[in-house]
Order: structure tokens, then C-alpha cells, then sequence
DNA sequence: CTTTTGCGTTAGCCTTTGCTTACGGTAAGT
DNA sequence: ACTTACCGTAAGCAAAGGCTAACGCAAAAG
């Protein structure tokens, strides 16, 4: 699906920082952002950005938002790798074939 | 790994696009370069960039060049995914049975 | 009601990056 | 040997992206 935001938001070393920082379970902007060398605000954006390309869901709890990680771009991320992985292993093996052919003249 | 490099290559737009038409097999610079909206010298800059990630290789053959996808890298970014997949998979769950424990008074 | 805590948003700066143009270098063709 | 493909690299430029500082706003605390 939107495999292609879900790639370039995970291409920011932060941003995957704040990921795996969420695979434990949820947790709120500034818990994230103690730890992290960059300021509260850069957090935000950044989780923005993962919100918006569908790899976290927000959940207002009184005060603070909780950030929690959403199964269904990664998903979306490993049927599209898992395509690439086929038919990048179809092209090798359709290489080899073709280089054994060229030995029988 | 270093699925690092593989998923910021991969986060080009031009990039994604040299992968997939590299899916049915090797092809050279300027096959390569036909059909895609940018310049050779771009495409040379980009096919550098996806070599060093790893997710390309190189075979120099006569007066040109065939790239063809790795499928090494690409096994990288998969045992990463798999592992986010797991972990957000766990946390999910874990979410799910605190919050059933909370109609329980 | 006032203060404090927790976040999101904006403006601005600075670095990164993708693109083109131009050049150099090697292999094939004549 | 000369020309013609094919390709990588360097310089230079415009766009994109990440960061900080400053502000505004809602919910809890007092």
C-alpha cells in the first residue's frame, strides 16, 4: 500500500530511534524525548511524520499522548521487501543458469 | 546488518524506481537511465549510492557495466522488519490485555 | 482562579542531497 | 590511429529536511 512513506520515515536515524524506543509498549513525547539528543519539539515533528506515514497511532490520555507502534505499515513495508526478496533471488538464479549454459560450446 | 544504509538508499524515490526495473534482471548504465526521468550521470550517482548500501552489484562486462540486485541486503532489511514486526505484534497485545484488566474493578 | 505540566506548531537557520553540466578515461568499431 | 559508445567523477546550484528557539493551548495541580 503506502509502503513508500513507510520507507522514508524510517530512513532518519532519530526517527528509528523513536521506534525502537516504542517497541516495549507506549509511551508519551517526553519520555521519548529524555534519552534522545535532540530537543521535545524535534521529537514531535518526528513523530508526525511516523503518524503520518502510518508506522505509530497517537492516543490523547488526559494530559499527555501516548505513542505506540501500528502493526499495519510494517506489514505493508514487509510485502513489498518480501516481493523484491522473490524476484531478486528469480534474476540470480536466471544469471547462474545462463552463466553455466555459456560453458558448452 | 547494516540495513541502515539499504533503508535510507532505499528511500530515494529514483532509487526505488532503478531497483524494480532491475527486478527482471542485470542491465546496463544506460538501459538503466532510458525511461527514467533523470540524467545518466544521476542514475550513475544513485546506482554508486545502492552499490555501497549493499543492495547492488557490479560486474563490468567489456565496455559496460551490469548491475543486479543483491539479495544480501535485502535479507538484512527483512530480519529487521521481522523483528519490529514481532516486537510491535507483543506491545499490541500487551495494550490490548491491560485494558481488558481494567473492567474488572 | 492561578500556576504548572505536557504537547503541538511556527519561523528561521543550516546542513544535506539530488540534479545538471562539463570533463576524463577505457573499450569497441572503422 | 581516429573516432565513437559507455561510463564514472567533480563542481556548482536549488530544493528538501532536521534542528532550535519561541509561542500558544488544554488538562491537571495548588
Amino acid at each position: 500500500m503506502d509502503y513508500q512513506n513507510a520507507i522514508s520515515a524510517l530512513a532518519d536515524p532519530t526517527r528509528r530511534a523513536i521506534v525502537d524506543r516504542l517497541r516495549g509498549g507506549a509511551l508519551p513525547v517526553g519520555a521519548l524525548a529524555d534519552g534522545l539528543p535532540v530537543s521535545r519539539p524535534a521529537v514531535s515533528q518526528h513523530l508526525k511524520v511516523l503518524a503520518d506515514a502510518g508506522l505509530l497511532t497517537a492516543t490523547p490520555i488526559g494530559n499527555r499522548r501516548l505513542y505506540a507502534i501500528s502493526p499495519d505499515a510494517i506489514a505493508a513495508l514487509r510485502t513489498y521487501l518480501d516481493g523484491l526478496w522473490d524476484d531478486a533471488l528469480a534474476a540470480y538464479a536466471a544469471a547462474a543458469h545462463l552463466e553455466a549454459n555459456e560453458e558448452s560450446p
